[in-house]
RNA sequence: GGGGGAUUAGCUCAGCUGGCUAGAGCGCUUCCAUGGCAUGGAAGAGGUCAUCGGUUCGAAUCCGAUAUUCUCCA
């Protein structure tokens, strides 16, 4: 059975029990401080379990796309050295929300392994909670005698709270699990030893295929559990896995979800034969592992970058790079290669990435270029060690250069080096523990004073309401307090969609307390403040700041249009890849390959100020499915998580739909003007545009307008600015040439005329004398013109550059060889006469000083040098 | 968010612990040679050493700030 076909069975399956199958989230996550990557099949379920979210169906199954990178069990050095451990991997699931519990989803579960995918029910064995002392807690006795109705009694063993009590963090929903694991040894080994010793014992053959999560209990901040009012089901079963154990293999690898990928590694690494090398191999893993989270992150929006989950990405990626460069010879960029065949085979599952294949494609291979280049130079870098590398010089690399410590120790290896790794990893922990300490944050715990429910969002409709304060909690950054709120209800829009979080204030009788900025965690809008209100109990009035949400709706919907008007001058490939919209400006990301032209910049400006001066009105529609929504030619983001009822901004049906949550103006006249300011690249197929509306706009264009009529006047209304402008930078260019020469034939005039004074002593050419030039610059050229002259010179100047005094010692070439004289021994002596100190080299130094009045003085003193 | 680098000719980069009249290779211009070429030779143009401030007799070089950029950590 292939992969596709094991997969569609698990969602045919479910869907045959009244599941509703739904698409996978993305792996990027937005709205979440807690995670940066969808890391398990229930993350985008997480606030219906919370209760933030009210579920759309009590059952629902899916294929998740997952990202684990980080944390305890999946260090990302880890992936590929072994056969089993990946970074992206996909997790079946099927969830009930308060409807079936442990009797259907264990039956089904069963059905599903023995009937579907015929496993062979004696390499099967199932755990269930063996109970906990601490938490008083029995044995799931309920799951145990479900599970004697499928599988002998000898086959279900007890586990410990570790493995199989399940929660979701320290606090919150949690409850009794159970696994089911499968044998995959041959025959002979099962002889030797049965399976049923070889569970959850990190066997690569003997492993967990299904954990079946039932969530009855609600973990409270004391520790204690009280049972939920609902009972609900969260299951996730490692896809890789399955296919490995369903195609008999023996690595998740050698199924086609993999081999694929590694057959076309092998075949450009010089033709390699996969399995001859344990280091080759591993590179062939890591590449075909890697590519996978890299392209999936990329589609769904996460560009590599040098900070937060962009960062993860670039080291994902490098990582790969570095294995196939390091082992499998790949000099040139590759992995970029890989995309094609990946899109191809999710096209049907994923088919984000098939959709953005060109523009994945150039995003890696931009990258491979810039890290392959980074390479070369910590080679290079690399040569000027001879002996050892300290440990200091390896995280120099490292950390400065980008230059990664196995490769360093692998060179210097070959070139019998040694390397401080102990060093290096010193260096490391100090640099991680730096960083912590910056961005250490206390959150406590949430107090809760009303009922706690979800809050209502009133801020479509009303600036300003009565509402009340249902939960705080106290958030400690940096030496910084600040409170978070949650309000019954709330006209604050929480930053979202790139527009940024109301501010305002709430007031009460006695008191008023700021809002300083309003955040969404997950679907629970977070109101930020400075202090918390001293009598939390009573109503408070809630007033948003209007001016500011009045500017930011223009922007708001300002970059609706330009987003519409982009993709008419541009061309359909045009997709938002990030948005910034606040009251000063609009930023606004989207995919394109190249510069945009100055013309295709004002066509697009024109086409949205036609927009805003046709007046069009907004067509907001809420709860709209999202199936009617696309049907209507809305266009919804990669990369973005909706849900299955959506809201809809429409300025005009035949230009601009967008599914989108943001504020926006009653009808685009409001907007009033829209000013380009700049067109900008962020990375490889990614381009910026930054634009002004509204007042911004009007503030734009009054400044660059009296800009230009400042210089036009500075200019004396010169007909062509610019061309005068540029003739003007000419002239001055060439002034300054003539000049220079000026002062050049000047030196040559003074050098004659001093050369004329030389007197004969001591067997050299012999000039003391006073001069006055310009500058520094003409002082040192007369110098070296007399140097020309005279092999034998032995000069001292006493110069006056603009009534600044400045001493010269000149020694010529031939009598700077006898060592007879030190020019900077002797600039040294005379600057005593003018208050100042100097040096230089053996045979020109200079000197400056404080004192004119003592050039004289120099003189006198520069002969008696002689 | 925190740390460490970098910014010098059109491009790629040298320039040590202040004291070159700031250099190299490629490219460019002109001339000469060669049957063609990623040819050979000669001469030349091209620089606000990122910006602003400071220290110093003197700053490409040291210090601070800003901008841009690379890199590591969270």
């Amino acid at each position: 059975m292939d992969s596709a076909t094991i997969r569609k069975k698990f969602l045919e399956f479910f869907e045959s029990k009244g599941h509703k199958i739904v698409p996978s989230a993305p792996l990027v996550l937005k709205n979440d401080p807690t995670l940066l990557f969808t890391n398990s099949g229930m993350v985008q379920f997480k606030d219906n379990f919370l209760g933030n979210a009210v579920p759309q169906h009590n059952r629902i199954a899916d294929t998740q796309k997952c990202l684990r990178v980080s944390g305890k069990h999946n260090d990302l050095e880890d992936v590929g050295l072994d056969t089993y451990h990946h970074t992206m991997f996909e997790m079946l699931g099927n969830w009930s929300f308060g409807d079936y519990f442990k009797k259907d989803a264990i039956a089904w579960a069963w059905e599903l392994l023995t009937e579907v995918y015929q496993l062979p029910k004696d390499r099967l064995y199932v755990t269930v909670f063996g109970g906990d002392k601490g938490d008083n807690m029995p044995v799931d006795t309920d799951a145990e005698s479900l599970w004697k109705q499928h599988i002998s009694a000898d086959r279900i063993l007890y586990g410990n709270k570790k493995d199989n009590f399940w929660e979701m963090g320290e606090q919150g929903p949690c409850g009794p699990c159970s696994e089911i694991h499968i044998d995959l040894r041959s025959e002979d080994e099962v002889k030797k030893k049965p399976g049923k010793e070889l569970v959850n014992n990190d066997h690569p053959q003997v492993v967990e295929i299904w954990n079946l999560v039932f969530m009855e209990f609600n973990r409270k901040a004391d520790g204690s559990l009280e049972k939920l009012p609902a009972q609900h089901v969260d299951t996730g079963m490692g896809f890789e896995r399955l296919c490995m154990a369903i195609q008999k293999k023996t690595s998740n690898y050698d199924t086609d979800v993999f081999r694929p990928l590694m057959d076309f590694i092998a075949l450009h690494a010089d033709n390699y034969k996969y399995g001859s090398d344990n280091k080759k191999d591993i590179a062939v893993r890591v590449m075909a592992d890697h590519i996978r989270a890299v392209s999936f992150a990329i589609a769904d929006g996460q560009l590599p970058s040098n900070t937060g989950a962009g960062y993860v990405i670039r080291r994902i990626l490098r990582r790969a790079v570095r294995y196939g460069f390091s082992y499998l010879n790949f000099k040139e960029p590759f992995m970029y290669r890989l995309v094609n065949l990946l899109a191809l085979q999710l096209k049907d599952v994923f088919p984000e990435l098939h959709k953005q294949e060109d523009y994945v494609t150039r995003v890696i291979h931009e990258e491979e270029i810039s890290f392959l280049r980074t390479l070369e130079k910590g080679l290079k870098r690399m040569e000027v060690f001879d002996k050892s590398i300290s440990g200091e010089q390896a995280f120099e690399l490292f950390d400065t250069f980008g230059f990664p410590f196995d490769l360093t120790s692998l060179i210097a290896r070959e070139r019998g080096l040694t390397v401080d790794e102990k060093g290096f990893q010193e260096e490391m922990q100090k640099q991680k523990s730096r960083s912590k300490a910056d961005a250490a944050k206390e959150t406590g715990d949430w107090v809760l004073i009303g009922e706690d429910k979800k809050t209502e969002f009133i801020g479509y409709e009303h600036l300003e309401s009565e509402i009340r304060i249902v939960k705080y909690r106290k958030i400690k950054q940096k030496n910084k307090e600040l409170f978070q709120l949650v309000f019954d209800k709330t006209p604050f829009y929480a930053e979202s969609g790139g527009q940024v979080g109301d501010t305002g204030v709430i007031e009460s009788v006695n008191e008023k307390v700021f809002i300083t900025d309003t955040k969404k965690e997950n679907e629970l809008i977070v109101h930020l403040s400075e202090r918390l209100p001293e009598s939390f109990g009573s109503a408070f009035f809630a007033r948003v700041d209007a001016r500011k949400r009045e500017l930011t709706k223009d922007n708001h919907s300002a970059t609706h249009l330009l987003h519409a008007a982009l993709r008419q001058v541009l061309g359909k490939h045009v997709e938002q890849k990030g948005s910034l919209v606040n009251e000063k400006i609009l930023r606004f990301d989207f995919s394109h390959f190249a510069a945009m032209t100055p013309e295709e910049i004002e066509k697009v400006e024109a086409i949205v100020n036609e927009k805003i001066r046709a007046n069009i009105p907004l067509n907001e529609q809420r709860n709209v499915p999202i199936e009617k929504a696309k049907s209507l030619g809305a266009m919804a983001l990669f990369g973005e998580k909706y849900g299955e009822f959506v809201r809809v901004i429409t300025f005009d049906p035949q230009f601009s739909v967008e599914l989108c949550g943001g504020t926006h103006v009653s009808a685009t006249g409001n907007i009033g003007l829209f000013k380009i300011v700049s067109e900008s690249s962020v990375a490889a197929g990614v381009r910026r545009i930054e634009a002004v509306t509204a007042q911004g706009a009007q503030d734009f264009v009054n400044g660059s307008m009296a800009l230009l009529d400042e210089l036009k006047t500075l200019m004396k209304n010169p007909k062509d600015i610019s061309a005068s402008l540029q003739n003007l930078i000419e002239e001055k260019h060439s002034l300054e040439k003539k000049l220079e020469a000026m002062y050049q034939q000047q030196a040559n005039l003074m050098k004659d005329e001093l050369a004329r004074k030389v007197s004969k002593q001591n067997g050299a050419s012999v000039i003391v004398e006073k001069v006055s030039v310009p500058n520094a610059d003409t002082l040192k050229n007369i110098a070296y013109a007399l140097r020309n002259q005279f092999a034998d010179l032995l000069l001292i100047l006493a110069a006056d550059i603009d009534g600044k005094p400045q001493v010269a010692v000149m020694i010529g070439e031939q009598l700077a060889a006898t060592n007879k004289y030190h020019a900077g021994n002797m600039v040294k002596e005379l600057a005593k006469e003018i208050d100042g100190g100097g040096g230089g080299q053996p045979f020109f130094a200079t000197a400056g000083g404080k004192n004119i009045n003592g050039l004289d003085a120099v003189l006198v003193k520069g002969k008696s040098l002689i």
